[in-house]
DNA sequence: AACTGAAATCTGGTATATCAGATCTCACAG
DNA sequence: CTGTGAGATCTGATATACCAGATTTCAGTT
């Protein structure tokens, strides 16, 4: 037996918080301005402005600014020290997102062919087999929800932690619009096709196939988002 | 004539000063502390403090948070709400940045070589006839310019500035290691070789073998930058 | 000796005041 | 009409005070 468990106050029937269920302002802020950009409610080049953001959302300018930081470094945004802050985003910028995931979740994928262990590819299968199923009968939400854990999966069996965060940045769409996407029929076959391709692919060990298909994955699907996010409205 | 250099009061001999010139304390103590996680100044999930850093900085805590801000979405530092900050740099971090970049440098290549113009074609081709000349001759600052200058003409030719900026945060190095490497005959060559063969590929407009001859040249080199930052030091 | 919990303390989070560069306004000189 | 520049004003940058979780300390209890 482990004295540690035996000693310490240890109870498994509760689980332990997770402290990121605590959030601060900075981080509301942070998560309400992005989406707002990356849902065109910002022009392109459009000056905002921190007092008045703060005056919007209730809150005083040091969260703001923490904020408009973290959106600095993500590229959504660009400070002009003294002078101003200023919306960074449009069709073009969406575009490069997209290739900035395909190009991580690619090298990421051919890790996971040379990484993954037996167990995970079992894993990896059944999901794929879910997402079968999913595909012919389930909702949006579920193949939305399997799609995820798809990726997840396959960033776990890579071993690469700060790859995987990089490529959770890269992400301009939110549920709704993925909700859209994962109810066309045709999209939906589409995607499966794509998907089983990527898991045999990496099942099978074979990381340049897995690479190719994952990118060419990320890149179409990314241009439907494309399509639907920016319409007929592609900026300069 | 175009009106507006006639009306506005506009001098050629004069340039417009550049905003970046005037830098902040946020960046100053960004820049700094950056430099100190990835140079290995602070140990693997090592705490730091707001206040503490401030008072050894010598400003306030609230350039220290911005910075801080930054440095986490860099994936550099974890901010726990209310509790601490750590650092997270180590050796398998440096590891997946070298990776990312390469993920990112040779889908920036691909886009090179189907993109490049013919001016650039030829200033690209002049690079590297000036880094054959240096490899032989000249000496490593020589060579560190030329070859920054021949990673940023790629990028300029790929018209992609946000993969851009993601490459530049991917550098886990500073100028006196380049020197070092770049002083080695070995290395010197290869890196020549490697160099030559790029450029040869995106020249000739072949998508694939610039991709695959960028990332095998990023990830080698990046190796060897490894091996001398953390020598005998690969932490878990 | 082991446990409990209140209080002290540490740390980041937030609000606010103030500073200073950048820009704008507008009277006034040429 | 045009150009100038002092002053008002806008805006981000910085300093500072205070708030509130999180952690530690330690006396008191069993």
């Amino acid at each position: 037996m482990r004295e540690e468990t035996e000693l310490a106050p240890h109870d498994d029937r509760i689980e332990k918080l997770d402290p990121r269920f605590l959030t601060t302002l900075r981080d509301h802020v942070h998560r309400t301005l992005r989406s707002a950009i990356l849902s065109g409610r910002f022009g392109v080049n459009e000056r905002v402005n921190e007092r008045q953001l703060a005056e919007q959302l209730g809150v005083s300018t040091t969260p703001i600014k923490e904020a408009l930081r973290q959106l600095e470094t993500e590229g959504l945004v660009e400070t002009l020290p003294r002078r101003g802050v200023l919306i960074r985003f449009n069709s073009g910028w969406a575009e490069e997102m997209i290739l900035a995931r395909a190009a991580l979740e690619s090298m990421i994928a051919h890790l996971a062919a040379k990484r993954l262990t037996k167990p995970a590819a079992a894993e990896l299968q059944t999901t794929i087999n879910l997402m079968m199923e999913a595909t012919k009968a389930g909702g949006a939400d579920d193949l939305i929800a399997l799609n995820e854990k798809f990726h997840d999966q396959i960033h776990i069996a890579s071993q690469c932690q700060y790859l995987a965060r990089m490529i959770e940045r890269q992400q301009f769409y939110d549920a709704s619009i993925r909700r859209v996407i994962h109810s066309d029929p045709a999209e939906r076959e589409i995607a499966l096709n794509e998907h089983s391709a990527i898991a045999a692919a990496i099942i099978s060990g074979d990381t340049d196939t897995s690479e190719r298909a994952m990118r060419d994955h990320v890149v179409r699907s990314g241009e439907t988002y494309l399509k639907i996010v920016f319409k007929n409205k592609r900026e300069v």
